[in-house]
DNA sequence: AGGTATTCACATGAAACTATTCTCTGAGTTAGG
DNA sequence: TAACTCAGAGAATAGTTTCATGTGAATACCTGT
C-alpha cells in the first residue's frame, strides 16, 4: 500500500507548474545586471577604478533606502575588480563587512577583529584590549604593498553603537600605513546619518557621494518581469499578478527586495495548493504570511522577561484600547510572580517597551494627563487576528498553561 | 475670571554595577638533568 | 633549570540597577474685580 505521504511527493513532483528555478528570486542572488541602476554602476566603476592602477580611490558613500540595491551594485562592481585585478596581478584586495551583524561586528573592538580575521588571523571575542587588536590589524594591513577596498555596509548601525570615534581612526589610517592603502566605502539606509557624524569624519568618509533613489512602480515591475521569466514557468503567472507585487512594494518606498520575496511566497503558496497558476490573491496570503510569520519569530525569540512583558501587554490589549505604562507593569509584575521570575525595574521595562515599538509589536505616544501625570499610552500595532495565536505561544513558550489565565 | 504655582506619574539620561567570557602575567610547582 | 599549572588582574560586552533630572498640562490656590 501506497503511504499518504509517499503519493503526497508523487503528486508534488508530478504537478508542479509554478517553478522553474527558484534561485533567481533568492535573497542572495547576485544579478551580472542590475537594471534601472546602469549609470549608478557606471559612476561607482569610475569612481573606483583608480584602484586597478594601484592609487587610491576617493572614500566612496553610499545611501538609500532598504531595497534600492546599494548592495548589489556595491557587491557586483568590487567583485568584477576583485576578478579583473586577480588576472592582471593586481595587489587589490576587497572586504566586505556587514556591520549590523550581531556578535560580529557591530563595535569597534569587533569590526577590527573581524577585518584581521579577513587577513587569516584568529583572534579572541574577548581578553584583549582593544589598542592591541587595532595594532595587529595594523601590521597585518600594512604587511605588503597593497590596496584594500573596504565596504562597512549598514555603516549607521556601527556608528551609533560604537561611536564616529573609530570612523575616525579608520579615515585617518592612511597617514599612518607605509605599504598598505585605504579605501572606505560605507552604505547606509539611513539617510541623515551623515548629518550626525563629526564634521572630520564627514568630510573625509564621503568624499564621493551616491545617493540611490527608491526603484518607482515601473521599474519594480520590470525587475519582477525578468526574475520571473527565469524563475517561474510560462505560463504560470496569472495576469496582473506583478503588478500588484509591484503595487505593494513601490507602496514600501519602493523596495525591490521585498517585492521580490512577495512574488517568491505567492509562488510557493501557490505550489503548494497545486495550483496551475499564481493568482492575484496569493499575493495578498503571501502579505499576509510574511508578516504573519515575522510576527512569530519575534515572538518566540524574545528572552524570557520580554516575553513576559508580552504576554502582560497582550493580556491588556484584548480587553482595552490603550494601555499606560504604569497599568501595563503591573501586570508584567503578577505575570512575574507567577512565572516566578524576579520582575526588572519599571526603568528598564520603559526601554522594553520601546524596543517592542522598533520591532513593530507596540505604538507609544508620550501624553500628558496634567494632575495625573505624564505617561505612556502604548496600543498594540499588531492585527487583532493575531493576537490569539501570539497569546497561545507565549503562554507555552513560557510555561504558564497549567496556571490559571488572569 | 484670570493668572500662576503645584503636582502627578512617569520619561529620559548618565553612571555604576553584575556576570560572563576570555587573555596575559608572574609566582609557585614539578620533573628531568 | 625548563616546562607546566594556576590564581589573579584586566578587558570587552550585555543587560541591568541606581540615582538624578526633566516635563506638560489638569488642578489647586490666589488675587483683584
Amino acid at each position: 500500500m501506497v503511504s499518504q505521504v509517499q503519493s503526497f511527493f508523487e503528486h508534488f513532483l508530478k504537478e508542479n507548474f509554478i517553478f522553474q528555478n527558484k534561485k533567481f528570486l533568492q535573497a542572495n542572488y547576485l544579478p551580472d545586471l542590475v537594471m534601472h541602476r546602469d549609470d549608478f554602476m557606471r559612476e561607482m566603476a569610475s569612481i573606483l577604478a583608480p584602484a586597478l592602477k594601484g592609487d587610491r580611490p576617493s572614500n566612496l558613500f553610499i545611501y538609500g533606502k532598504t531595497g534600492t540595491g546599494k548592495t548589489l551594485i556595491t557587491r557586483r562592481v568590487t567583485d568584477d575588480m576583485e576578478r579583473i585585478a586577480k588576472e592582471n596581478n593586481i595587489p587589490l584586495r576587497v572586504i566586505y563587512v556587514n556591520c549590523k551583524l550581531r556578535r560580529v561586528a557591530d563595535t569597534e573592538y569587533r569590526l577590527i577583529a573581524q577585518l584581521a580575521r579577513e587577513f587569516g588571523r584568529v583572534l579572541p571575542a574577548t581578553g584583549l584590549p582593544t589598542d592591541s587588536v587595532y595594532s595587529i590589524f595594523y601590521e597585518l594591513l600594512d604587511s605588503k604593498e597593497q590596496l584594500v577596498l573596504l565596504v562597512l555596509d549598514e555603516i549607521d548601525q556601527l556608528a551609533k553603537r560604537a561611536g564616529d570615534n573609530l570612523l575616525y581612526n579608520l579615515t585617518r589610517i592612511n597617514t599612518e600605513l607605509k605599504h598598505a592603502q585605504l579605501c572606505l566605502i560605507g552604505i547606509s539606509n539611513d539617510l541623515v546619518f551623515v548629518d550626525q557624524l563629526d564634521a572630520r569624519v564627514k568630510s573625509s568618509l564621503s568624499e564621493e557621494e551616491l545617493l540611490f533613489p527608491p526603484y518607482n512602480a515601473v521599474q519594480i515591475h520590470a525587475i519582477l518581469q525578468e526574475r520571473a521569466n527565469k524563475s517561474f514557468k510560462e505560463n504560470a503567472l496569472q495576469p496582473g499578478v506583478l503588478e500588484k507585487c509591484a503595487a505593494y512594494a513601490a507602496g514600501e518606498h519602493g523596495d525591490a527586495r521585498r517585492a521580490l520575496e512577495l512574488l517568491r511566497v505567492a509562488g510557493e503558496i501557490a505550489e503548494r495548493k497545486s495550483c496551475q497558476y499564481v493568482e492575484i490573491k496569493h499575493i495578498d496570503e503571501a502579505q499576509e504570511k510574511i508578516d504573519r510569520d515575522r510576527l512569530y519569530d519575534l515572538t518566540l525569540n524574545q528572552p524570557r522577561q520580554y516575553q513576559a512583558l508580552m504576554y502582560a501587554l497582550l493580556t491588556l490589549g484584548l480587553k482595552q484600547q490603550s494601555i499606560v505604562t504604569g497599568e501595563l507593569y503591573g501586570v508584567y509584575e503578577q505575570t512575574c510572580h507567577r512565572l516566578k521570575l524576579r520582575p526588572l525595574t519599571q526603568r528598564r521595562i520603559s526601554d522594553v517597551i520601546g524596543e517592542f515599538e522598533m520591532l513593530g509589536i507596540a505604538q507609544t505616544r508620550v501624553v500628558s494627563k496634567g494632575r495625573y501625570g505624564r505617561s505612556r499610552n502604548i496600543v498594540l500595532a499588531v492585527p487583532r487576528v493575531s493576537l490569539p495565536k501570539m497569546k497561545e505561544l507565549l503562554v507555552s513558550s513560557l510555561g504558564l498553561n497549567e496556571l490559571e489565565q488572569v
